[in-house]
DNA sequence: CCGCTCCGCTTGCAGGAGCTAGCACCCGGG
DNA sequence: CCCGGGTGCTAGCTCCTGCAAGCGGAGCGG
């Protein structure tokens, strides 16, 4: 077994490198690269920009989050207003936060506009130096690639 | 040309590898429905205390919340599910956070780490989604991981 | 061409959410 | 004694959520 120490620092160059290639390689075809951050209207258009994004079908989603197709079809259409537990149990099948789902869905309230990250993450005493060494590195990755895929948005 | 789905669609993956590398199967912690079943009175009971604490009428509190005073007498006493608007406005009555109604009604999970970072990571329009759930995900494994080296720090 | 499988969508129905109306009880004042 | 107003709970209804079943269309091997 490897120490914590070592297996942080091979972590930190693998997903650096691997960012680096993927970006890299997306490089040229960044001019057309909006869809995945707009701003939806409504929750089902938000599902159905993220499952899209994730190249997931409607059954597909409709499996992993443990709704029927039909109901998720009429959702993201916007025909029908899922409940809590159903926008908690599609936001698992997308794999990302609840919180997000129900911010889009206007029943919580939006958090404020532009928190530092780094300065949370640096001030988190629940982390140790590498740990927040590595979650840097990655949040900057994250931060360039988005900004050369949607300049827009500031 | 590569889509902008399946470009984040690799990195996800190509990441989440990397991730699981060191997580196991932390991954799977998102996509795991842990506090959805079994819940209905904890709300109620949640509530009731609350606003028996703020020496609040059941009526006088279904006005301030904007539903009928029967319903929330059967929401307090677990007959019925309210859905997530109908929770907000009991939080806006009860002066409390929605999140924290959420949490008792368990459609929401209890982050494990600091929630000034969380919040962060999650507000920051600066990443997407899906780049939001891998650092969230890698954050709570650190989190986790440094509790489990350092137990005294409470 | 057919048959098979996948896609997303439409239809019809069971069951629950949420409301209005009304119940029983307790208290203070005429 | 009998009101008027306070508490919380019950009965019945309407509407909508969420699902099972079935639709036409698109791709693909025979």
């Amino acid at each position: 077994m490897q120490t914590p120490g070592e297996f942080v620092r091979e972590q930190v160059t693998t997903v650096r490198s691997t960012v680096d290639r993927v970006a890299g390689s997306v490089a040229d075809s960044v001019a057309d690269a909006p869809g995945v951050s707009a701003v939806g209207s409504s929750v089902g258009d938000f599902i159905r920009e993220q499952r899209n994004a994730a190249r997931v079908s409607l059954r597909e989603l409709a499996r992993t989050a443990g709704v029927s197709n039909p109901y998720l079809s009429q959702v993201e259409r916007g025909l029908r207003k899922p409940s809590a537990e159903i926008l908690a149990s599609i936001a698992r099948g997308l794999k990302i936060s609840a919180e997000t789902l129900y911010e889009q869905a206007g029943i919580l309230d939006r958090r404020s506009g532009n928190p530092d990250t780094v300065a949370a993450i640096r001030s988190d005493d629940a982390l140790s130096e590498r740990h927040k060494a590595v979650l840097l590195e990655l949040y900057e990755t994250y931060v360039r690639e988005h900004r050369a895929s949607s300049p827009a948005a500031s």
